[in-house]
RNA sequence: UGGCCCGUAGUUCAACUGGUAGAACGCCUGACUCUGGAUCAGGAGGUUCCAGGUUCGAGCCCUGGCGGGCCAGCCA
């Protein structure tokens, strides 16, 4: 192989192709080759994205190529939305397969006639068992299995049965073709595999042409040696498939009908996949989720989907960084999703826009505040980022204030705004509470008077006086309304599946997933698609984000119009009051 | 009474292949601050699953236990 490891290597898998490199094991000049092999039956998820990470990373650090495949081959649950939304999510992670893009379809012919190879080698026969008599027969997991009575079926009787399943002749489920291995051997991948069973069902790429489908072992193996994969990267689950993946290979060897042109074999490695606290990871109950509307689709911002994720204004940079701080190992592990969120936080306070944004507005009226005047204040686009710029924010006699951020009756430590309390308007004015209106029949608050410094414009007192709080504003005439959704953890518990006895995985939903608020008020700048603020060019994919001040990072949500703005809520920022005020509960 | 894989801080991973355990996240203190953000400084936290063995020396090697995961689809 070509390529030299620059780095030490980060994991075993790293370690594997270093000593490949070394040993040269497939050859010298061999290329690295990896694969991502999605089976287009569901969205991709986070768990997947850690794969992707691996594969197309690995490719990139050893300098060779990886291919995306689409595993294909069970034409009753896969369909071409799936597909895809695959290849969008691939590309959006920032990854790149080039011209390699393969499906296990694309080898369907291949693999039918080596099935043909099998037969007259006498490793393979038709056999006419039900799937219920197949199940009885395999044994259990302490005691070996029955062969069936269709074993010793003749070649020339393999052939022509197989023949007939493969033009249509027999109805699903009547005859498969299995391997002849061993009916008793303790792995029971290896009790006479099924290798072909019959699918009347049109298949997205190959349409009626084929009936009969080959099984995922039976396709996976090959479908790498003909692509030259080197390194076949999968999940935990399938090592007990690698003597049989190795099984088919070194029987298409002895035929003397390996693909020509490679002169080697690929190697299956396992890892463990992903698992983070308070997400679901099974593409299966994901589904059901989305069948049964718990969710509004795939896409939801609460799914741990990549499309959800994506829309709920993660960064594929983000996630990158996450999928090379979790590492790659053989122990089963679940990630705490704070370390998730660290990685975006670190991601976007470098990177996002700050804006002004009341989610709970309060009307705050400046009483010494001349009427129909208007300001124009400097705010600073990203204290993190000088590159970012200023803006200008107006300013007036009324503006809103968050409700949370005034109390009436202030608990201990709380510095924000209190009858009597001077706060900063962040980027104006110093500000003094002098009264409060409230509704007479429900004593509930509708109103803040205030005074304000005309010395403290920009927020600096001249007489050097401090004012411990800072708080967000927006003002009254020039605000646009704006419907922010609030996310929180789709599952309550660490571990969504940890119900008990005979209870649902559903019981774990949070029923207070998300919050959707209307009638909230935002800067002027966030209407305007070409504010400074909204330079898309700042993220790969254009979806804008901001971090709106002391809340957290938000991003404009794909229902969103120039009419009615929609944010999602990505993250909030980390807050210690907060967790204070949790912990005196 | 099966086979395969895995056991190192709360979590996820390291430990230059046998030389006396370290990082990140999380947690707790403090400093600073026009975001109760960010940043900075410090701290707590380990019987390396257990027991034997080999060795001058074991997280690493050997043996035996214990614990966990996966496997009995014509799913992948």
């Amino acid at each position: 192989m070509t390529a030299t490891p620059s780095t030490r290597p980060s994991h075993f898998i790293h370690e594997i192709i270093d000593e490949d490199l070394r040993t040269n094991r497939n050859g010298a000049g061999t290329q690295v080759a990896t694969r991502f092999p999605p089976e287009p039956n569901g969205y991709l998820h986070i768990g997947h994205a850690k794969s992707i990470c691996l594969n197309f990373g690995t490719a990139r650090k050893y300098n060779g190529r990886c291919h995306l495949r689409m595993d294909d081959t069970n034409p009753t649950k896969e369909e071409q939305e799936y597909i895809d939304s695959i290849k969008q999510d691939v590309r959006w992670l920032g990854f790149d397969w080039g011209a390699h893009e393969y499906h296990a379809s694309d080898y369907f012919e291949q693999l039918y006639q080596w099935a043909l190879l099998f037969i007259k080698a006498g490793k393979a026969y038709v056999c006419d068992l039900t799937p219920e008599e197949v199940s009885k027969s395999r044994g259990s997991l302490t005691s070996p299995g029955k062969e069936s009575p269709f074993r010793g079926r003749s070649v020339a009787e393999n052939l022509d049965l197989f023949e007939r399943m493969h033009k249509g002749e027999f109805p699903d489920g009547s005859h498969t073709l299995r391997a002849k291995i061993d009916m008793a051997h303790p792995n029971l991948n290896l009790r006479d595999p099924v290798m072909y069973r019959i699918l009347h069902a049109d298949h997205p790429r190959t349409g009626g042409k084929w009936c009969i489908y080959p099984m995922y072992d039976y396709a996976h193996g090959q479908s790498d040696w003909l692509e030259g994969i080197t390194h076949s990267i999968c999940t935990l689950e399938f090592e007990d498939h690698k003597p049989l993946y190795d099984w088919y290979i070194d029987q298409i060897a002895s035929f003397g009908a390996a693909p020509p042109g490679i002169a080697y074999r690929p190697r299956q490695y396992e890892f463990a996949r992903l698992n983070v606290t308070h997400m679901m990871m099974s593409k299966r109950k994901l589904l059901q989720l989305v069948q049964d509307k718990a969710v509004r689709g795939w896409d939801d911002p609460r799914m741990p989907t990549i499309a959800g994720i994506r829309r709920r204004g993660f960064t594929p940079e983000s996630l990158r960084d996450f999928a090379d701080r979790i590492g790659v190992a053989k122990r089963e592990n679940t990630i705490e999703i704070e370390l998730l969120e660290h990685c975006l936080r670190e991601d976007l306070n470098k990177r996002a826009p700050r804006a002004m944004a009341v989610l709970r507005p309060l009307k705050v009226v400046i009483e010494n505040y001349p009427q129909g005047q208007i300001e124009e204040l400097d705010a600073v686009n990203n204290p993190e980022d000088p590159s970012a710029g200023t803006r200008k924010v107006p300013f007036g006699r009324e503006i809103y204030i968050e409700q949370e951020d005034f109390a009436q009756v202030p608990p201990p430590k709380y510095f924000r705004l209190s009858p009597g309390k001077e706060v900063r308007l962040r980027w104006g004015y110093l500000i003094t509470c002098t009264g409060v209106t409230k509704d007479p029949a429900t004593g509930a608050i509708q109103e803040l008077r205030c005074t304000y410094d005309p010395a403290t414009r920009g927020g600096n007192a001249p007489d050097g006086r401090k004012v411990k709080a800072t708080i967000h504003w927006v003002a009254a005439a020039q605000a646009v309304d704006a419907q922010v959704r609030l996310y929180d953890h789709l599952f309550t518990k660490d571990d969504p599946n940890d119900v008990p006895e005979g209870a649902d995985w559903r019981s774990n939903i949070n029923p207070k997933s998300l919050e959707v608020l209307t009638g909230c008020k935002v800067e002027p700048s966030l209407a305007a698609p070409t504010h400074a603020n909204s330079a898309s060019s700042r993220w790969t994919d254009g979806i804008a984000r901001y971090q709106f001040e002391r809340q957290g990072y938000f991003c404009v949500d794909a229902e969103s119009t120039s009419d009615r703005l929609v944010f999602n809520r990505t993250v909030t920022l980390r807050d210690t009051w907060a967790k204070l005020a949790a912990k005196s509960d």
